[in-house]
DNA sequence: TTGCACATGTTATACCATTACACAATGACA
DNA sequence: TGTCATTGTGTAATGGTATAACATGTGCAA
């Protein structure tokens, strides 16, 4: 037998911390803000979280927004399909949400397939604003 | 009347450079490789490649691949329609293609709508590998 | 005990991007 | 023609993101 392969069911010290430090957050943080955070807890250098990111993220517990460099904690209702995940992002409050919708999925999966892509995985982010940060002409709909 | 606006009919010298190193590069290159590449045409800061860069992505002729931190030329065949674009990334070789789909689009726009959510750009891109770096188990299709 | 897998700690380094300031080229306009 | 605003450029310094390399510790199993 192997050794004691983690699973999700028992995060270690720092992964704790780190998860911890994203959903408290409630929004995106980067590597090195999370390390600005934990230096009380004995954190030191960006390894350190680093390292517990990579394991969140392969537990799918922790997404990666590739246009902010940043990382946010899933909040998916149902956190077992992640295959296809888009996510919004408001450039003026920073929010962001996740979208999960099988058409979106479905389509991207068939063009790559058309091009002869074996699709691993796929990054779907949207920039804009979000209903709390629309200018909102009109007040008549909150 | 405001100063002459630059359009993408007459890019200057280091736009032009820049074009030109990843045209010919016909993949993703960082704006350091650029910088790298240039230095014989009198480039010595980053900051030349980003200034060339900034122009080129506003003119719809370069991309940045937000999950590369790089860039490429469009070869996209008509340059006109950028809003919704989609890119495959080879994880073996690093070939990038373009890919505009306007269900992908449509149903973007529409779960950003359904969300509240105004939407401005979109980022969509596949990892994966290409038809080139597939494993091909079975070589009866070509 | 020994060996292995895994998590951790630490330092240094590489890579990506912007700020700040100075200067040059261009065209509008009085 | 001279002045002005705009835009592009050059350079140095800095800030932000991510990994390499090496050492150590811990728990489990042969
Ligand atoms: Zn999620
Ligand atoms: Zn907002
Ligand atoms: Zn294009
Ligand atoms: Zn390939």
């Amino acid at each position: 037998m192997n050794g004691p392969a983690q699973t999700e069911n028992h995060l270690t010290r720092n992964q704790s911390l780190v998860l911890d430090a994203l959903s408290k957050s409630g929004g995106p943080l980067s590597a090195y803000s999370i390390l600005d955070q934990l230096r009380d807890h004995g954190f030191r250098a960006p390894l350190q979280v680093y390292r517990a990111l990579d394991k969140l993220l392969e537990f799918g517990m922790v997404h990666r927004l590739e246009s902010l460099n940043a990382f946010v904690a899933c909040r998916h209702p149902s956190c077992d399909d992640h295959e296809t995940i888009a996510f919004t992002i408001c450039d003026r409050c920073g929010q962001v949400a996740e979208i999960s919708d099988d058409t979106v999925a479905a389509r991207l999966q068939s063009l790559a397939t058309d091009a002869g892509f074996a699709l691993k995985s796929s990054t779907v982010e949207l920039r804009g604003t979000c209903r709390k940060c629309q200018p909102s002409s009109c007040k008549m709909v909150q």
